[in-house]
DNA sequence: GATGAATGAGTGTTCATTCAT
DNA sequence: AATGAATGAACACTCATTCAT
């Protein structure tokens, strides 16, 4: 159900079908990776357009020759970043799941990515989410494209009778999005590596679960 | 029940009972309300010390004299934060009060601490909080004391019965600040303010509910 | 007998033979010799690394790319100095040339060193021999390697018998190169240029004359 | 014969018989005392004016009620120096003595200044001598009339037919001049002390006989 | 006399960006 | 395409000096 096209890397996959994967397109994609691991490093103020291009093993007038410019070459890793999510959530919100069921997908698709590409997930975390370096009004809107898309979840739930409608849509939509940041970031900023699936499986439930049925005690009820 | 006292504003307060708040204070205090609102605004890396002097209404040489460094100016921003709030909680952490109070207090001092001071609650969701700049072991530990505090809090409840167990206390820990912060964050990148005290309530009550309850409609069940 | 290869001037020589003399060298050239001009004229401690850059006739960026930082740049002065300097004894060292002729070498080194390349010699005398700025225990050890080939030198001297055994070879090398660098700091801190080749001759003949012989009237004793 | 005065300490003796010494007096000698410390240490150019104070037991304000300014503090040092020089130079030259005598009393002189202020000594060598930021006439002229000095000595020898004559007196004085400075820059660079009243004498024996009767071992001749 | 708050000129250094080769 | 030499705006920070108290 979930798109993980982004999950493949910028670089040379090794078995790639395509025989010739052109030097240009790959020297971007060695820029792009690059530049996601010494941004996720240093942050993104202090991530310099000569690491990078050493990192990438090239030289620096080729960032510029082939980005334009350190502005543009973030916007390219935050682009990637939110219309792969977007292409995620949109292709789930197509499905006649359950509700439960497209959220579920949702916390799956930033946990699988924190596996494969954890440097784009710090950096989403980190420099996307947070820097007002970054605050301009189309970087905004970017978020504001995302919750959109949670909130229309949230009230197909409400629709459907499956999700309370006392609290509005939008505050559980940052509800459920603030959860899953707040451990992604925790795993993020403490470097914490997902052990194993079981690890995944539970966090995953724990805040559906949560998000769901609350934290209350059911005995008790 | 909440300590409010982080609410007073670095400078001098009109109605002053004491007549003499020695100037050398009240410079201080009025670098760093200027450093508050100059980091709020442009961000700590973009925020000039030039500007920060000038918004003081001092010369940029006396901030240096005060504080040493950009860092240290920034590091007593930082502090100021956590012991706040440390202070908050452990006043809050002695009481008898259930679980749910405890949780309430804390999130009506984000709140609450959101309308006498946007400016410090912006700086923690941005610079504070995620930068990568600053992650430092020493930064990463003010979290860690912080999301132990809550912990406990919810140890605690799990310990009386008001909360379930059968999910980790650190993991509830990360999905109610998450969820705070959620909130938080939206507001502060979004530059909402607060629209009277009912919304906050509104808000406080939202996130304490889904918290405990959860988002799934009761009718259902 | 003596190497003067130093002699060369950092700058491009007019009649050069290499039609190509690739720009980067030139440049790193040019800033060097700039680097000793602009020190010279006003100490390491005042030579700002506009003036350096403008007088080399580049940006300061430039400076930067080719040296890294101010001491970087200073170090590579010194190195150059102190390479050359023990090269040219080094080379003299190995002749079965007398005591007398091999200090006299040195001597001329000098001086010859003073007038093609008086501001070298004027840094030595100044920031490289004095400034407690420098005095690094690299820096000490390069003023040591220098003494120790001197030594070594009056040491041969005192083997073969031609130099007095009864006052210690370190003594005899700081009374050395003391007169030598007496005559050096007067001429360059006076700004004097040696008044052609007789002069030159003469003050050589007069500082080896009072170290061999001492400065009593011979028909006296 | 050699006017010990400089030697007094600029802090109070604590014999003192003038029973009260003002307190003016002594921060202005304290404050002096604490400038020759700090600018041994870190050179001229690096002793802040508050290090100073700090190390004077003052505030920064008060040296310059003394003083005026920093050029005026180090200036003091520098007349304090120099007088003493001439003063004692001047003592001796009255007298009927040899030149060897007169000679020996100016090595004795500074010798026994290393011993008991070593740190003004280190300031001789170093900031005194030879810093290009120093290089006024004024700060020239000073050396120069030491130079006479020595030289008015010397040329009283080549009178009385002592010393030759066929050596013209300057070259000489700079001869003599550098021999003993060569030893004290080394003794002062190194940090080496005199290990006693016996090497004090090796030392100044050997640079006279060096400069005197030279270094060639007298057998051979 | 004594203090230290306040000032701001001055400078080393960084780094994105341009562009000739 | 690819390189890296060259540029200069920008900024943190130092520290001598002034002056009100």
């Amino acid at each position: 159900m979930i798109d993980k096209s982004i999950n493949k890397c910028y670089c040379i996959p090794m078995q790639s079908t395509e025989l010739v994967l052109d030097s240009k397109k790959r020297k971007e994609a060695a820029i792009l990776d690059a530049a996601c691991a010494v941004i996720r490093e240093k942050g993104l103020h202090q991530a310099r357009i000569v690491d990078i291009a050493r990192k990438a093993g090239t030289s620096y007038g080729l960032v510029y020759h082939y980005f334009g410019s350190k502005a543009n070459l973030f916007d390219a890793i935050s682009n990637e970043w939110w219309n792969s999510l977007y292409t995620m959530i949109d292709a789930g919100a197509k499905t006649a799941a359950p509700v439960n069921e497209k959220l579920a997908a949702i916390i799956n698709y930033f946990f699988d990515l924190y596996e494969t590409r954890p440097n784009l997930v710090h950096i989403f975390v980190t420099d996307i989410s947070r820097s007002t370096n970054n605050l301009t009004p189309e970087r905004l809107n970017c978020f504001k494209r995302f919750f959109d898309r949670i909130e229309r979840i949230i009230v197909g739930g409400q629709s459907e009778g499956t999700i309370r409608s006392d609290i509005r849509a939008r505050y559980l939509t940052y509800i459920f999005v603030g959860s899953l940041e707040g451990f992604l970031s925790t795993m993020v900023l403490e470097n914490q590596p997902i052990k194993g699936p079981e690890q995944k499986q539970r966090i995953a439930n724990g805040l559906l679960e949560v998000f769901f049925n609350g934290a209350r005690n059911v005995d008790r009820r």
